[in-house]
DNA sequence: ACAGCTGTTGAACGATGGTTCAGCGTACTG
DNA sequence: CAGTACGCTGAACCATCGTTCAACAGCTGT
């Protein structure tokens, strides 16, 4: 669009009240992309136009599209370790994604890690690493403190609600068709999800009876075919 | 790769041991790859290699990729509603990914599934809704029979446990990784998921006094930001 | 004022991929 | 045996995309 007539003072801040320098304009109009459409199906050209710039710019400053996209991975990483270092003062508790639901202002922080969930990432392993090891502390304080039952296995069950958890937020999509719950968004719109899934997690489906019944039963099933 | 001077009696059936219609084995051809890569980083001529035939023959059968998409979709979710309907005559309960791990011989049906569900497809989306509908069923059916808990929202707790079990199916990578739990092939290597994923989804997380306690406190925040 | 550096652009190149098409061989039909 | 239809191939076409490069503008130091 051309307002090349203007003033143009200097190359920086070319179109809208963004006085941010040219990478870090770059590199969150790639977040932003990536996570709208996925990385496959997002051209360089767009990120540029997104950004304000042209192609050419965005490898002058990473390089390739390939280094842009872990330069994304490792500022995303980075954010999200940042919230949540800062919601662990406060206190969210078991729900890994809790902490990124309240991001608002800057790039779509909970959608480019659902994308990037399933295109494979090693820096977002290790952070998925970590939030297994923060779930693990979390659920171990809860028990000590009479919250929380105990389990026979304590980082197994951590895994389990971190992949409950984030696997729900991949599937975005259709627990907003299925229950009309905005997974990605404010914590507002989250209620369709947050009240059957607490009813699941806090309680469990099965009643104390069968509960003690089935549990040999499963024990038996899965440890005699791993023979 | 000429093998054009031989005898080629009949152009179907060209290479090895596979009697099929060109159609049918182009078409399983791309679900393997489409499961494998990826819609996006499968190219119409790596299907073709795969089928066994050349790039032209398949865009003749089937149009376009996004033809041979639609038909995969519509193949895989026939083939799993088969599965389903068989598997329901035997008893196979909650997991609705289990009934398709059985699935051995043919085309990796759960693989493909959990690339479509991110990807997003309208015939994967009703299929979705099926399993919904039939998990409620089930979760009726288990409670009459006092085996499980009765639910303030049957539906939506119908929603979460499919949403969780099919997320969990979509990040398979991580669970290999964090668990060594294989969650797409035959049901052995299950089990460093299945019991800590049966262990919560049975009794839940909470002492029963804390869930008790926690219960309205989670409503009341819901409810009171949904004004 | 001159040289040099940095940020930036626009055009161009090579590769890949989806799609089209003319032609070839084989099987059925009259 | 002639003719038509069909399955199939290989080459070619065109758009898109990642990437490279020469040139240009503004700032900086001398």
């Amino acid at each position: 669009m051309g307002s090349t007539t203007s003033s143009a003072t200097t190359p920086p801040s070319p179109i809208s009240g963004d006085d941010r320098s040219s990478p870090a304009r770059i590199r969150d109009a790639a977040i932003t992309r990536f996570a709208a459409d996925g990385v496959d199906r997002t051209s360089v050209r767009a990120i540029a136009t997104e950004a304000g710039v042209s192609a050419g710019l965005v490898l002058h400053h990473f390089g390739s599209k390939e280094q842009l996209r872990a330069a994304c991975d490792e500022h995303v990483a980075g954010l999200i370790r940042d919230q949540k270092h800062a919601a662990m003062q406060a206190g969210a508790g078991l729900d890994p994604a809790a902490v990124l639901r309240s991001y608002g202002d800057g790039p779509p922080l909970l959608a480019y890690l659902a994308r990037t969930l399933v295109d494979g990432s090693p820096k977002v392993n290790t952070l998925i690493d970590e939030m297994v090891a923060d779930a693990e502390e979390y659920l171990a304080e809860g028990e000590r403190s009479g919250l929380l039952r105990p389990s026979d296995d304590p980082r197994g069950r951590a895994c389990v609600l971190v992949l409950f958890s984030l696997g729900a937020v991949v599937l975005h999509e259709h627990a907003e068709r299925l229950l009309g719950a905005d997974l990605l968004g404010a914590p507002d719109g989250l209620g369709p999800y947050m009240l059957p899934a607490f009813e699941v997690l806090a309680g469990g489906i099965l009643t104390p009876d069968s509960y003690a019944e089935l549990r040999p039963l499963l024990e038996d099933a899965v440890t005699g075919e791993e023979t």
